[in-house]
DNA sequence: AATGAATGAGTGTTCATTCAT
DNA sequence: AATGAATGAACACTCATTCAT
């Protein structure tokens, strides 16, 4: 029974918890971190001030909740995702994807995202310890798969490391763009374009 | 003699100024605006608080004002370099190698520059309200070169909005990623694998 | 319960307003609007300065808050007071005698009753919108009890209006000199002396 | 020729200083001390703001000064013209309406006047030190015009210091009450409802 | 557990005064 | 004498965090 309770507190609380991150990470997203006041994610919560503190300890803890949450489940899903897939097309292809689904579906969370990617050289008081790793690791991963397929040469010598930053750095700005509104194509349009650049590269040589 | 005198107040005056940006461009790109202090900024430019204003209105201006210029001059450099080429190879080496130089050189200001880029969606205080267009026109001033790439034949046929775009993402990446040490190749290599991945695109068909 | 508990805690809100108001009255008739400090206010009410934001919105805001309790205190006894009376000499009289001891006993008060009132044509920062209206009012009522009385031949024919306003000046005169020691007679006997300058005029027919 | 140097020095000095203080005159009877700043005055004077501390030290002293010249001058004219007359309803009506007119023809000095007057408990920073005793000159000068009629029993026996104090507390307020409009009737009207008031009383019986 | 009143360090901005030219 | 750039103390207001209830 103490068991029994003990689980039932600690359901109820992370219940809680989520709650309170789904707020925070409205309200973050919408001003940014230095911007966004507790009183404004205890309402948005609707909780008390007080109340927020009973389960993070700072506001930046909860903002790194508000990330890391979506980070871990991000990286996971496309990490699977891309393991799930055989070709290099099909992998480098469901990275991309899923990816930008995931942003499209969690805008706000792609906000915060970004915008601490951007200020990883500004280590921010919001800045996280081991978050720069954590970013990274993704890149990695989509590296280990360009080398492997630079190996057995279904693809050509690319440098496997810039390559998959640029991969990412395209697939960040590809859903940036879409939320500034600045593309009116729909996703799989812009994702197909993007990864057709990727594949055939722009030259003239073998247009199909 | 009135003339002499006039100008060399003006003259005293902007190089106050210059100095204050210079020192303010350190200060926020260490920091971000928020987490900088006017009187941080002062102390960085060796002054006392009050003569921040008689130069500059607020914080904001100021942060503005260290943007501004090298946005600007950015932007110029960027635009004559390209327009002085001739093939559309070269336009877009200009376009990347003119870019990722400048920002090489002000690193403080790349700092800035791609903080407030990733902020977009966040409408920091900071937030210029032109801005968003001055960025954006860069981007079109690419698109434009590969649009009359397309007509001509000299390129396939890409969405030129979209890879323009794509090509902007990856030059500011490629600075950012260097910025944080993630490639340990010299400029030079980084960009022409960039240029290289670009142009030829990441297919076996006709590796040189 | 609930509506205990709610009361509870706008007895407690209510009493601390009132204890802020009363420190605040004291600070700012000491010093005026301009020279007090909030930290100056916050100190003499025993607080912290942050909490006193939790009161009231603004310096200015505070400052009216311990005006005009007062203000409308004093002004619903004179009315009172005047209204229960019959002869016109007794309502002179008790206009006269309610505003002088209420001033008396609220000294603090009538040194900022008295600023704002000499600084109206200066439009400070503390100025509240319709307290001008507000102190006209009081001269107003004075002003229907003289007309009244000139109507029904109990005075002779004076202007009610200028009339009541020089009654009005020479109450707040009194208090004034009082206040700066000017006087060394008691209250009764200045308030005498006032109605009796009023009423009989100076000239020497028939003196009594 | 020393001499004369001397002199023409002075005699620019003082233009200067008069110049100064006329336009810091008008500054501070639009916004008050507190609110007005050195700035606002160099620049209503037309000179620069270092300028105005070659010809005074402190703020302090420029508002002093454009009080000074005036309460002299007042206070003189005020004096020799009660002592011009022989009656004592000329004194008082010469009392009255020197003053009067002087404030009508320099409303901005009335302004400051006024104000500094009801803030007399409040020792402003911009109090000065012996102007309590300049100003009670003023109601004592009339007291001993009081005094001497009520000894010759030409008027009653009113106590002279308050009689006087209350003219003196009329006269601002007509002055005043003029100022802020409230007032339809020309100054000569008003200024013989004040002096009717006072020398006939409001009593009925030997209406005119 | 939940609250929200209380705190006080911190910040952008103003402005009287000084001083080198 | 005249200037106006430079100064820095001062001030209203905010907000993350604590804690008594």
């Amino acid at each position: 029974m103490a068991v029994a309770t003990k689980t039932k507190r600690e359901v109820v609380s992370e219940f809680r918890s989520a709650e309170i991150l789904e707020a925070a990470r409205k309200v973050f997203a919408k001003r940014g971190f230095d911007q966004t006041t507790v009183d404004g994610i205890a309402s948005a919560a609707g909780i008390a001030k007080g109340t927020l503190y009973l389960y993070f300890h700072s506001k930046r803890e909860i903002y790194l909740g508000a990330l890391k949450r979506d980070v871990l489940a991000l990286h996971a899903e496309t990490t699977s995702r891309v393991a799930a897939c055989i070709t290099i097309e099909e992998k480098i292809k469901a990275f991309i994807s899923t990816r930008v689904r995931y942003f499209e579906e969690n805008r706000d969370f792609f906000k915060i995202y970004y915008s601490e990617f951007a200020n990883f050289f500004i280590p921010l008081a919001s800045a996280p310890k081991g978050f720069r790793e954590l970013y990274l690791q993704q890149a990695r991963m989509l590296e280990s798969v360009l080398r492997e397929a630079v190996k057995r040469g279904t693809i050509r010598k690319v440098c496997p490391h810039t390559t998959a930053l640029r991969i990412y750095d395209m697939t960040l700005g590809l859903v940036a763009q879409r939320l500034h509104g600045w593309s009116k194509a729909d996703v799989e349009e812009d994702m197909e374009l993007l990864f057709d650049l990727l594949w055939r590269g722009i030259g003239t040589k073998d247009e199909s």
